[in-house]
DNA sequence: GTCTATAGTGGGATAGAC
DNA sequence: GTCTATCCCACTATAGAC
């Protein structure tokens, strides 16, 4: 069999697209193997093992992605309209995650479903990972947004971008559910359209006035019952059951 | 050993609490007996096999769940303000999937933190219920909000509901990021509050202007440079609120 | 209806040839 | 640096005792 002179890059190539369809777990190192045309034994000499796989594959994508979405925030906090500015940062934040900057085979639509998959799973092995590498990058996204709209309490901004991140990854995800439910006239697979259709959505979202908390403790009414028709404001319900 | 007299249900709630936190493969039908106290050859003998103990658990809730939704569904589309009216329609959808109306232990969360995990591991088993079950109800989502919106193209109300979906999944998988970035002032598990901001969030987000397609042919993936400052671009006006 | 024992398969990781 | 061969373990599922 021909020997591939970067035997690394092809079992990296090939871990990152089947972890990110199938799993962690359901994927062996047999399978990467044969997805790569390559023999189990040179997958534990270069990585160690099937968790040092998956590491290597964060710390190859991480920092483009990262360095790319600053780069972008950096040039979107200098638009000078409100809206053109809230709109040039989502995209700074969203665009790298489907279309890596970095010349890496698969861009970074790929890896953003790895990532969306690994945290489903609740993978040990990238837990740490998040909360070191990712924390810095999206902080300074809340700030800009921050900064953009001062009325927002800063909660009202996380919980939004908790909402942007779970979007993104079940567009990437799911897509066929998009096509399926639009009976074909749309393409969830279109990251172009996915990216101005997340955005527009986003930023409205962001743009939206920040939610009622009427009363922090008292849990009367019923959560069954519909919100009456002239509510004005809105009151948490007891969701507990 | 003390015999559970209902030793299916240990199990399924076993198996529920471990699927929806690993993921299906990470988790063995030997961890699934231990933690019901069962033991392994018990919950072959109840479900045949892994896959029907997993979808045993899907017959168990979409039914309740779905049920719940629509009866919120009809009374929404009641609701005469419009503004009113979306918002009950979107809480109709999101409220049934945190916290189910039937008396099953652990609620919907559970059930929905688990859809959210298979769906992301691309489950075989999963994957042919979904399109069966869950379409009907979702399409009788979107109707009542195109009815609402009737300005705003089905594909649009079909990617915000998308996103509306993917929002709900890592919300209930990855809690723990929302008090994290918040630095503890809010606290992502509020399941309460989590629906109040998905709804306004969501709300806002159906209420922005579809986005524009100045031209349909040039979606190139490769735009991986910043918006322009003056964004004379793809935007059209939008106003929210 | 639940348990014990076990069959049969496939996994991750290793040692050493090339 | 890559491949072959292999060890040992964990897993699913089964058969039959109680």
């Amino acid at each position: 069999m021909t020997r591939n002179p970067n035997m690394r890059e092809a079992i990296l190539s090939a871990a990152e697209l089947l972890f990110s369809t199938k799993g962690f777990n359901a994927v062996s190192i047999r399978d990467i193997a044969l997805e790569a045309g390559a023999n189990p034994g040179s997958i534990t000499y270069h990585f160690k093992s099937k968790d040092g796989l998956l590491l290597e594959i964060y710390k190859r994508h991480c920092g483009p992605m990262n360095k790319r979405r600053i780069e972008l925030l950096v040039a979107a906090r200098r638009v000078r309209d409100v809206q053109d500015r809230l709109e040039a940062i989502v995209r700074a934040y969203v665009q790298p995650a489907f279309s890596s900057s970095s010349d890496l085979a698969g861009g970074g639509a790929r890896f953003t479903r790895l990532r969306a998959v690994m945290s489903a799973e609740g993978n040990a092995v990238v837990g740490r990972i998040i909360a070191e590498i990712f924390d810095d990058t999206t902080n300074a996204f809340i700030e800009a947004i921050e900064e953009s709209l001062p009325h927002l309490p800063r909660t009202t901004i996380v919980w939004r971008s908790q909402f942007l991140l779970g979007a993104l990854y079940y567009t990437l995800v799911s897509p066929e559910r998009v096509t399926r439910l639009s009976r074909g006239e749309a393409d969830g697979a279109d990251m172009a359209e996915a990216i101005e259709q997340l955005v527009a959505s986003t930023v409205a979202s962001l743009q939206a006035s920040d939610v009622d908390h009427l009363d922090t403790a008292s849990h009367q009414t019923k959560s069954t019952q519909p919100p009456a028709k002239g509510a004005a404001g809105k009151r948490k319900e007891n969701s507990t059951s």
